[in-house]
DNA sequence: AAAAAGAACAACCGCCCACGC
DNA sequence: CGCGTGGGCGGTTGTTCTTTT
C-alpha cells in the first residue's frame, strides 16, 4: 500500500508556514457555514491556498470552537501525568479526559514543561519512576508491578472505547450539520448520537477520578513544598509564562498556587513549580536519590526551617481543601517535617509516591468504576 | 542596545489503520 | 482480497517571543 503524501504544496504551489488571520476566518467561516465535509476538497472550496491536511490539522488543534486555550490547570496536570503514567505517549487518549484539549496540545505541554519537571525531580518521564533507587525506597515488588501493567492495559482498553465512542459521538452530531456546544448538546437529535451520549453519561468524567486511582499525590506534595521553600524567589520561566499566555488571563486558573503564595504573603505571580531556574548552590550536595532540583531549591534557602513550617503545612491543608481528600497523609508528612529532618522527609515523600501507585494496584479493578 | 540562548508553541512530516471500491 | 485514499496519531521541526549576557 502506498502511503499519500502528507502534502505536496511546493509542486502544487500550496502555502505553507503560520496561518494568517484572513486564512483562519476563511476556514472557519466556510466550515461554519457547510461543515468541513471532505477536507481534500475544502480549501479549494473555501478559496484557501492549502492542503486539506493542513486546514484539518488547523480547524482540529486550533479554531475548533470547543477548545479550550491558555495555561493548563493543576488538575489537568493531574489527570495528564496520571494518565501518560498508565498509557504513555497515547495522547488521543489522554485528550479524551480533558474536555476542550487537544491531544496536540497535550503533547506539547508534556513535552515543554511536565516531561521536564519529572525529569528535574528524578522520575524518568517515560516509565514514570525514580531515575535513581539507590536508598531502595522504592517497593519494587514484581508482583506489583505485574498487577499495574494488568491495571493499565485495563484503563488502556477502556480509554480506547471511550475515545472511540467520543469520536463516534461527534461525527454523528456533524452529520447532523451542527456544531457541538459546550455541553455536548445538540439541536439534531440522532439516535445513534443520543445513545453514544447516554453512554458517555455514565463514564467517569476527568474531574472525578477514582479515589484509589491517584498517581499524584507524591507529585503535589513537591509541588507545594517546593513553592513553599522558593518563598518570594519567584519562578521566572513561570512569570514569563503567565505574562505570555496566549488566551488571556489566569481567570480562576492555578487555584491552589495563588492561595498558597498569599499565604506567604509573597503576593505576584506564582505558579505551582519550577524547578528550571532553582538556584544550586550544592550545599547539600546534590540528593540522595536524585532530586537534585528540589533539594538544590531547598538547599537555597535558609536550611530547612523555612521548608518546615506552619506555612507548609498550611499550603498542604489548602491542597487537600482543593483536593477534597482525607489530609491524612499530607498531614503525616506535614508531622515528619517537624519532627524531622528534610532527608526523612524527602524519604518519606518518595515513598509515598510509590505506595500510591501500589495502593492502586490494591484498590483492584474491581473497585474502579468501570472495569 | 544588541546578540545569544532558551523556552514555548504552532505546524509539518510520515507512519499507520480503517474503510470503500 | 487487494488497492487506494482519508484521516488519526505521535514525533519532530521551525518560528516567535522572552530572558540573559
Amino acid at each position: 500500500m502506498g502511503r499519500s503524501p502528507f502534502c505536496d504544496n511546493i509542486a502544487d504551489g500550496l502555502k505553507r508556514g503560520p496561518w494568517t488571520p484572513e486564512e483562519d476566518q476563511k476556514l472557519l467561516s466556510y466550515i461554519q457555514q457547510h461543515g468541513h465535509g471532505s477536507w481534500r476538497f475544502l480549501p479549494q472550496k473555501a478559496g484557501l491556498q492549502r492542503c486539506g491536511k493542513s486546514c484539518r490539522l488547523r480547524w482540529t488543534n486550533y479554531l475548533r470552537p470547543d477548545i479550550k486555550r491558555g495555561k493548563f490547570t493543576l488538575q489537568e496536570e493531574r489527570t495528564i501525568i496520571q494518565l501518560h503514567a498508565l498509557l504513555g505517549n497515547r495522547w488521543s487518549a489522554i485528550a479524551t479526559h480533558l474536555p476542550k484539549r487537544t491531544d496536540n496540545e497535550i503533547k506539547n505541554y508534556w513535552n515543554t514543561h511536565l516531561k521536564k519537571r519529572l525529569t528535574m525531580m528524578g522520575i524518568d518521564p517515560v516509565t514514570h519512576k525514580p531515575q535513581r533507587t539507590t536508598l531502595g525506597s522504592v517497593a519494587a515488588d514484581p508482583k506489583d508491578v505485574s498487577n499495574l501493567s494488568h491495571m493499565a492495559q485495563w484503563e488502556s482498553t477502556r480509554l480506547e472505547a471511550e475515545a472511540r465512542l467520543v469520536r463516534e459521538s461527534k461525527l454523528l452530531r456533524s452529520q447532523g450539520g451542527v456544531n457541538v456546544d459546550e455541553s455536548g448538546s445538540n439541536g439534531s437529535s440522532n439516535n445513534v448520537a443520543t445513545s453514544s451520549d447516554e453512554i458517555l453519561k455514565k463514564m467517569p468524567t476527568t474531574f472525578a477520578p477514582p479515589r484509589c486511582f491517584d498517581i499524584l499525590k507524591a507529585w503535589e506534595s513537591r509541588l507545594i513544598l517546593s513553592e513553599s521553600a522558593r518563598g518570594n524567589d519567584h519562578d521566572r520561566t513561570l512569570k514569563r509564562s503567565v505574562s505570555t499566555s496566549s488566551g488571556g488571563t489566569n481567570g480562576g486558573d492555578h487555584v491552589l498556587a495563588d492561595s498558597a503564595s498569599a499565604s506567604f504573603g509573597s503576593g505576584g505571580n506564582s505558579d505551582v513549580i519550577s524547578y528550571s531556574t532553582a538556584p544550586s548552590s550544592g550545599a547539600n550536595g546534590g540528593s540522595p536519590l536524585g532530586f537534585d532540583g528540589i533539594f538544590d531549591t531547598w538547599s537555597g534557602i535558609s536550611g530547612c526551617d523555612d521548608f518546615c513550617s506552619e506555612e507548609v503545612l498550611a499550603t498542604r491543608h489548602l491542597e487537600d481543601n482543593y483536593d477534597h481528600r482525607a489530609p491524612s497523609d499530607d498531614h503525616d508528612i506535614g508531622k515528619l517535617i517537624q519532627s524531622g529532618g528534610c532527608d526523612e522527609l524527602y524519604n518519606e515523600v518518595n515513598k509515598n509516591y510509590w505506595n500510591d501507585i501500589l495502593n492502586l494496584v490494591n484498590c483492584g479493578p474491581s473497585n474502579l468504576p468501570v472495569f
